[in-house]
DNA sequence: CGTTAAATTGAGGAAGATCAATAGAGGTGG
DNA sequence: CCACCTCTATTGATCTTCCTCAATTTAACG
């Protein structure tokens, strides 16, 4: 069936991000084929869930604009962040084995999707084999990206952690083509803590002192990176004791 | 090229391991061609690698009996693990995307597997689509045990991270058939205390505890667990505050 | 503009890290 | 099979980081 497109309803052919969901590229009819049977959504405004754990899993869901948290809730019903994720990210993927998702995806300011229906993508898979490839690749990637995150909740202290944090989504804006060094970032404080393993109160001191340092400053949702270099050193890995911190190369 | 097969080299279908490695079953036909392809290699000595990080992917790897223990460096040259597998468990699944091992995997004791060649599985899939599903399963799961790891890390205190380690192994064993109030654990106390994000000195200290108030008893590599309902208790989210804490069912 | 949620700031406390010294395992070679 | 050597675990004393609690200030949104 086909759609009208607009703005802020474009084709995949059309999309900026198509080499961001599908990195490796599909030929034009593949393309055809594939923006067929995805569904793109009225946008979510802030605070508006994208699923809900529990709920059926039908989708994967690629952000064109905006961003997500997903979370889940810890028996005690405390909020536990598993990620924020940005246009050009696909998410639902670990629903995959249940068929149920896990875990809860709330968006953090209007935020558009393309919903993709995971029977019509399999079912597309088995003539354009390299899609199933893509949808493992995304799915290694994420595991990938938890075990860094269990490595920075391991091996990283909180000052170490913010930077690493606020680094990362720089170079994920970059990698977009988006400016990196000012941007928007609609993300709590609160919420950042929550997904570092902190407390707010730890996050607003280290923003304190990381903005009189002048290497980043965060206010407003804006996010000012003053001295790129000291911010990577920050969140980079060092050997450290007593005595000496000698950065690692 | 068929095999001979031992008690140790024995097919798909008299591997024990069947219903944990593909839960939801092949038929008898499927599982003939996927045996055509596993490839059982010799046992691997304690300490022996499965594979590094760097290697080339080119083979899922299902373990037959022993364990392994997944890790990677930090740029610092700290060891980071990022979980162990027990026989039934599969593991390299995390290459997929990069076509490169992110990770080391190292026998943990004497430790046999079978090595799936990624490639020739991806072309049964073809005939079996059945096979997709059950990759993307064990992606799936691997994605959420990611994050319950997180989970750990960020919400819960030493005791508790203990306790629920212990007691995640205990299931383990149990959902494979296995005694799972006693059994042996391969696994020095220091990688525990590295998988937690602890010291080994706080892990020999709450195990000291944990044995002296009866509830479970790990020492030379075989754990003995005494009260089940207590551990599980202890590894259980709790409502707390400074004035009380409130188990949760 | 008023109300509510979020962020900030300070003081005090606790969990776990660090440091150091000893005891115990496990593996190797004589 | 035992003695030795090394790696691992244990135990205690001290210290640091970050949490907790409480009081304001600031921002967000109808």
């Amino acid at each position: 069936m086909a759609e009208i497109k607009t703005a802020f309803n474009a084709s995949c052919q059309n999309c900026g991000l198509q080499k961001i969901c599908f990195p490796t590229g599909l030929t034009q009819n593949e393309m055809n084929q594939l923006d067929d049977i995805v569904n793109r959504k009225a946008p979510l405004q802030k605070n508006q869930m994208l699923f809900s754990a529990g709920d059926k899993f039908v989708s994967l869901y690629a952000i064109r604009a905006g961003g997500v948290k997903v979370y889940s809730f810890s028996d005690g019903g405390e909020e536990i962040i598993h990620g924020f994720y940005l246009p050009g990210d696909v998410i639902g993927i670990d629903a995959l084995a249940s068929r149920v998702h896990m875990f809860n995806a709330m968006a953090l300011d209007v935020t558009s999707v393309c919903a993709v229906p995971f029977n019509e993508l399999n079912d597309l898979s088995t003539k354009i084999p390299h899609l199933t490839q893509q949808v493992l690749n995304i799915m290694s990637k994420e595991v990938v990206e938890g075990r860094l995150h269990s490595e920075l909740l391991t091996k990283k202290n909180a000052d170490q952690r913010i930077a690493q944090f606020i680094w990362s989504m720089a170079e994920r804006f970059k990698s977009r083509g988006y400016h990196y060094l000012e941007f928007r970032l609609s993300v709590l404080h609160r919420d950042v803590a929550t997904y570092l393993g902190l407390t707010p109160e730890t996050v607003s001191r280290i923003l304190a002192k990381l903005h009189q340092e002048k290497v980043v400053t965060w206010k407003k949702k804006e996010v000012h990176i003053h001295d790129e270099n000291a911010l990577r050193s920050l969140a980079g890995n060092h050997f450290c004791d007593s005595h000496s911190c000698a950065k690692v190369v």
